[in-house]
DNA sequence: TCCTACATTGGACTTTGTCTAAGTCAAGAT
DNA sequence: ATCTTGACTTAGACAAAGTCCAATGTAGGA
């Protein structure tokens, strides 16, 4: 569970307080927040944070392959720390809890050529619906 | 390749002019149109369809099972006609097209039963990402 | 310590979607 | 054929999620 902070500060990542509090809510495992949680969490520590910061922040983080985007539904995109094991998600339908899962297999082999249209395909993302103990009880 | 609007017409569905063109718009295959691209062909034949209305159709049409919604990226939801075969989807990072596709096996087995968490399972979608001829190019 | 390229800020703006109150109409009943 | 009524449609206000920009601030190298 190498830290986010510990992987951005070898990087030579230029740490402004900002992206430092990002970093810091960004940690821990079946971490999924959206942009508003990073930033509502990100607040407590340092007040004065701006929406957009946290936007450009995550933003960053994506782009240089800190930090994955999830979208299990159709509303705010959520950001992911655990960059180290490639996983799929698990999603309850009724109260959006996400939990990480790591199905075995390839689905990319499941794809049949004759229906690849040409593609260069690169990647498959496999998201489990149901409903989670908590909702169901 | 069942026309949705026969689909409609035989539930005995209320039939008004905004709901027919609707309909008529979400037919054919490989049809996955956002909301707004929905309003956009409806309206060249029905011109004062409001928004509004294009919505309320979508979400009914969901509700009833004749349509589904796909969410393939963080954007705007797709609705799509396609609800005979379960089929998955493959997207074109660049362009955004969207192809029906029908990988073999069930990817709900692959997920080990100490993964689950406790969650009751109901549905597994998978995403192929890559790159389409026509981008490639 | 100074400089400056890069980061932050607040607010306006965009996109996507929801809601409501008032008006309209499809289709069953007469 | 006309009436009736609950369901459908409409315009526009509102909301959530995200982007953009010009002005300001600052991390970190010189
Ligand atoms: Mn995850
Ligand atoms: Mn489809
Ligand atoms: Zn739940
Ligand atoms: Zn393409």
């Amino acid at each position: 569970m190498s830290d986010l902070l510990d992987r951005l500060r070898e990087r030579g990542w230029r740490l402004t307080a900002q992206r430092r509090v990002v970093a810091e809510v960004l940690n821990g495992d079946h971490v999924h927040y959206t942009a508003d949680e990073v930033h509502a969490h990100a607040s407590a520590r340092l007040p004065e944070i701006a929406r957009a910061t946290v936007y450009n922040t995550l933003s960053e983080l994506v782009a240089i392959g800190e930090v994955i985007e999830v979208s299990t539904d159709g509303r705010a995109k959520r950001y992911d720390p655990n960059v180290r094991h490639s996983h799929q998600h698990l999603v309850c339908s009724r109260c959006g809890t996400i939990r990480d899962v790591h199905p075995q297999g390839d689905p990319l082999s499941a794809l049949p050529e004759d229906e690849r249209y040409g593609f260069t395909i690169s990647d498959a993302t496999v998201t489990y619906r149901g409903i989670c103990p908590n909702c169901a009880s």
